[in-house]
DNA sequence: GGCAGGAGGGTAAGCGGTTTCCCGAATCGG
DNA sequence: CCGATTCGGGAAACCGCTTACCCTCCTGCC
């Protein structure tokens, strides 16, 4: 052992970590002016001479204020958590962009939380958030429809809010919480109302996992259009299937095994809707609209890579991201009121539409 | 004896949060041993009886620590910040989930910071990641090659460092500091290697911002393999672009426009190959492989969606993601050497590679 | 000239935990 | 049996910063 500074009342401040307090001594002032001076506290001013010399200070000790110090003593952090399903999935990933955007414009930090579709992993991750005393949590992507589930979501969610935190949804989780959420059934109406203009009358659907709040509400949509011109969507027209790529392949063919009549596809996501044409072109042989046309959801990037290029709706994801920003910072006045966030979405016909044969 | 010794200002506890002193109100015991039993502090066992009343109470306060205040008293946070250009993009994408997956194994919590690709923004987000007294930082994506920058960032990292965070690099930033790289030089050679077998000896490539070092390293493999074969890589040969599908499209017209004799381009990543696609397919009307021959860089999954799916270069990205982590996390017995983990890439070939014609 | 009032500066009480000491009791070696 | 440890528990000193409160001065106004 070299040196064991035992002095307790005077800790060795030389060496350490630069402090307030090392700022404030180097100013030659009080540790509550340089506070003031570096942190604006309480609307108070401070002489000029004096802030001159603490900003000199800090200045040449490379001060950096220790949030967690901060945190704690203000009782407040300026850390917002997004807990989303998978950054991998671009889908959430433009939301995380929009989020990412908008939390720099108001200097915030984003804690990243991802689930990968773990229902218990997103309770977990709202623990950590409030652990870390989030001033806001973010619940991207589609909540399961679960009410067990659903319940212990929003005891979680009313915790996180009773310890002074906000909440915003982005989709449904069947929550009472501030929501910003696509308009998914004015969408699928719309892919729907489109292919029936082209002529189309048999038109199957990929659906995804039917405990998603999303694409039950998608599924809504489908089913009121149809409805609403007469028919109605049958049971051997819709098969289940993973989110994903192969999910959609997989569906697709057995969709048009069960029923080859059929002149278009509605893939209830982009994902699935690019599986969907690779079964429909290089498995099934069909040409891409001339036999069957083809819509997809969610506008990804990868609907103008694949030919044909997709017909899809697109959702303002990056935007939503923002939104849901937006919703955290307004103070809302009215608290109580539960505020909802309709966001328009757009029906993009691109190339993999077209009028039904015959 | 139930009474507190000296009641201050007495806050009022009764209705306040849940802190560490009510449970220990609660449960009788002291606050140190509430400590001890909920955070297991200092090697110090607590009695079979005290421990269970410390957890009963606990777990009917529904009690939760406050990360902030632990992080100020053990001058250490569970927190790694993450640094990336964009996370709406796949290749970055990618690289986060890697580092989720591997923060949710080591109960790490993760800030995200997106600089759009500005420099200063990057140290800015480098400063706040330091207020914030996170653990770690991992820098992803490529770095800027201008000294001034790397300079500044050195700098930066420099204190991050000497406030005891630890910093592993996500490729080459130019910087002393514990790296984990995919072998860039080694896949561009690949890729070029089998091109040349398969006949290609007019060879154009559409790089990436020259102040990237990745695209500084690609091109050096490009280079390298073609020199270790006789031929050196004409100016005439490359057009830089930008890393974007759009990007790749100009740069290839402008490409084809001076050399149409070429019959293979090498797009330095998968966006810039998408839109060379597009460009040699759509715009000038070249078949590929037939005419042209095409390959990217990085395996993004869009490779796969496009027709005909690209030969590329496969960037274990995921794992890159999680061999960052895996640096930070391993204290580093001999400080002071800094480690460089090399990722292998391989070569995917698919079906936008054929034959040179003729 | 006297005094109320405001400005500017300092002191110190927390914020919620962690951890070092200090202490009494139980355990143990001789 | 007795002193030396060990064990388990509590008191209290911080961690770095914010802020209520107190205290001087300095003005402005009768």
């Amino acid at each position: 052992m070299a040196s064991t500074p035992r002095a307790r009342k005077a800790p060795d401040r030389s060496g350490r970590a630069v402090t307030l307090q090392r700022v404030a001594d180097h100013a030659g002032v009080s540790i509550a002016t340089a506070s003031r001076v570096l942190h604006g506290g309480g609307g108070r001013a401070v002489g000029e001479e004096l802030r001159r010399r603490v900003l000199a200070a800090a200045a040449e000790l490379n001060y950096i204020p220790n949030a967690p110090a901060q945190a704690l003593a203000r009782a407040r952090t300026s850390v917002v958590g997004l807990i989303v399903h998978d950054v991998g999935d671009p889908y959430f990933a433009a939301i995380a962009t929009g989020v990412m955007k908008a939390a720099r414009e108001h200097d915030l930090m984003v804690m990243l939380a991802a689930t990968f579709r773990d229902p218990q992993l997103e309770l977990e991750y709202l623990r950590r958030l409030r652990n870390q005393r989030a001033r806001a949590v973010l619940l991207a992507g589609s909540g399961f429809a679960d009410p067990a589930f659903v319940g212990s979501l929003a005891e979680s969610l009313g915790r996180f809010v009773a310890d002074g935190g906000q909440v915003a949804c982005i989709g449904d989780h069947g929550v009472e919480a501030d929501t910003v959420a696509p308009d998914n059934r004015g969408g699928a109406e719309a892919a729907i109302g489109h292919l029936w203009e082209l002529g189309h009358r048999r038109i199957g659907v990929v659906t995804g996992p039917s405990g998603l709040t999303t694409v039950r509400h998608r599924l809504e949509g489908v089913r009121r259009a149809l409805e609403r011109r007469g028919q109605v969507l049958g049971a051997d027209c819709t098969v289940e299937a993973d989110f994903t790529r192969e999910g959609g392949r997989a569906a697709t063919l057995e969709l048009l095994a069960r029923r080859p009549d059929l002149t278009a596809v509605f893939a209830l996501n982009d994902g699935m809707a690019v599986g969907a044409l690779t079964a429909l072109r290089d498995d099934l042989g069909r040409s891409v609209p001339g036999e069957v046309s083809l819509v997809g959801f969610d506008d990804l990037p990868c609907t103008l890579d694949v030919r044909p290029a997709l017909t899809t709706v697109r959702l303002p994801l990056e935007r939503t991201g923002v939104r849901a920003m937006d919703l955290i910072l307004d103070e809302r006045v009215d608290r109580g009121s539960r505020r909802i966030v309709e966001l328009e979405v757009e029906l993009v016909v691109r190339d993999s539409t077209g009028p039904a044969r015959g």
